[in-house]
DNA sequence: TTATTTTTGCGACATATTTGCAATATTTAG
DNA sequence: CTAAATATTGCAAATATGTCGCAAAAATAA
């Protein structure tokens, strides 16, 4: 499955034309298996190993072909890959000690939303959802308090 | 309708212990009976009724105290007032025109969304959803082309 | 391996957001 | 209503975030 992913990454690559290169590999490992991540701890974490600049524009490149995408959190954005190498899900996000949790794709969740934007003439090719509040741990520390 | 949201409005600033200033009355009235707007379109059109900074800061506060909320569209964010000042409701956004259509609350999406929280132990207090595709208007001009 | 094509890192920009602080407006107390 | 106390604003400067051009380095093709 490691391995397959990979895999599949380069293949993606080449089919758009685009080298497999370190940098890209590196990202998507950061990536992989991951919570979404902002673009502040990538480039932390990747800091000695490439430039802002490069970061920058493998995200775009992974947008652009597939490979990644942007999930919307509140205000801010983060990084994860997109469903090809990871399910199709959502977030509930706690807004007490930031933790991202990721739900299941739910089949009459997804059926609904495209039956909302039928109902508007709307052509949706994608979606996200998130959910803010309290992390069944933060609930019991308030509660305590 | 109208005078009733101002008045809530200046409530909600003084339970929150906040003065009521010009600024904020300003901002809020832009914000009122609006689709979500940009930072940037409130800053061109308030550009000599205050500052850049203050802007920053009364957006900040207003989502503090539930006033307003910045919404995800793609990329980019707007701002737009909160359920308490305008009717719950989801965006679906074009991404050829950019146009902002908002959706009407779905009872069973939203039944859906609180559903799906208790699964997970988590307690929601607010989600978006946003919709990404192309609207009617961009949909008919593509198939044309 | 060499030639060709892509990508990277770097530094310079451009834009977006935040901060400190003195001046000004708002609120409170009388 | 006024003066004192407190909160907010504007301004300028600092940070943060994102983009660009170009020479050097890496990847691919021959």
């Amino acid at each position: 499955m490691d391995d397959s992913a990979i895999r599949l990454f380069k293949t993606t690559l080449r089919t758009n034309n685009h080298s497999v290169t370190k940098t890209r590999l590196i990202v998507f490992n950061l990536l992989k298996g991951q919570e979404p991540i902002s673009m502040n701890s990538l480039l932390r974490i990747g800091k000695n190993r490439f430039d802002r600049a490069s970061l920058y524009r493998t995200i775009n490149l992974f947008e652009e072909i597939g490979v990644a995408h942007r999930v919307n959190l509140g205000w801010k954005y983060k990084i994860e890959l997109t469903d090809k190498f990871a399910h199709h899900h959502h977030h509930l996000s706690c807004t007490n000690c930031g933790r991202v949790i990721p739900i299941r794709e739910d089949d009459e969740l997804e059926k609904l939303i495209i039956q909302i934007s039928d109902t508007h003439n709307f052509s949706a090719s994608k979606h996200q959802i998130e959910i803010q509040g309290l992390c069944s741990k933060c609930m019991r520390l308030k509660v305590v308090m």
